[in-house]
DNA sequence: GTGTACCGTTACTGTGTGTAACACATCGCA
DNA sequence: TGCGATGTGTTACACACAGTAACGGTACAC
């Protein structure tokens, strides 16, 4: 597995909204973002580039250009930024054990011991066809 | 298991780090957070106040008065922080499914298959004994 | 009754966020 | 070749929150 981005930037609540849809797009100009997101946002045009560059300026976009127009797209997962939160909580609330957030969750019944051996089976899935293929 | 206490509240760094305090003491007045956190934060009298009285506003503390003076105790518990603020990422970044969020930290190598054979072992156990009590 | 310990009110500064106007460059077309 | 449309960059403003704290009131102890 290649090795993950760390990611230290903190997405502001609109960010992560545009994040949302250039990962669901893929790729992105201005005009889509401002598009997609007609319905429950109605920003100027002006206000969906300024939010973009500061993305970028995070480190979480990047942009080509396909004549005078940004294509945007996501220069991380969003599995990469979940990722780099939960570790962030983990490290902030449980003394940095992960073990004690998930014993925490499943008296909260976010997951259950099934569940848990199920992605034990997947993860070594994972990890023996990852082995092979190195 | 008694129901947990849902928690939207955000805390601001130095409240954290306040919280950690309190955690550790369990009860505290305000001189003695002040006093906990001389060696790292040099913080008045005043400051320490207004922060405690602004994550008491949150619902994250709670005081009793002995005397004149405010005991403050949590109101939580640090692990119901960190389910809420995990529950926060897993439906923002993993379309709610927190399998998604395990497996990623797997190839992340925060948590391996053998370590979630272990939690869902240790899960059952607690699932049969609050079963029994109850 | 005066100093001291404790709390409440108020507020100032800096930074981040949402929002956008305006200016500049370029392209296609009349 | 000049003009509207399209696309980007610069700059900025208002508001909220975080960190910080002065100041003023109240009550207890001696």
């Amino acid at each position: 597995m290649a090795q993950r981005k760390r990611i230290e930037a903190v997405l502001s609540p609109l960010e992560e909204v545009i994040m949302d849809v250039i990962w669901r797009l893929g790729v992105a100009k201005a005009e889509d973002v401002r598009e997609a997101l007609r319905a429950t946002h109605d920003l100027t045009d002006s206000t969906v580039r300024t939010l973009l560059r500061r993305i970028e300026a995070k480190g979480i976009l990047e942009h080509t250009t396909e004549g005078r127009t940004f294509l945007y797209r996501s220069a991380v997962k969003p599995a990469d930024l979940a990722n780099d939160a939960v570790r962030r909580v983990v490290d902030r609330f449980c003394e940095g054990s992960l073990s004690s957030l998930l014993i925490g969750m499943a008296g909260d019944r976010m997951i259950s011991a099934e569940e848990l051996r199920g992605l034990a089976k997947e993860i070594e899935r994972a990890e023996k066809k990852s082995k092979r293929s190195s």
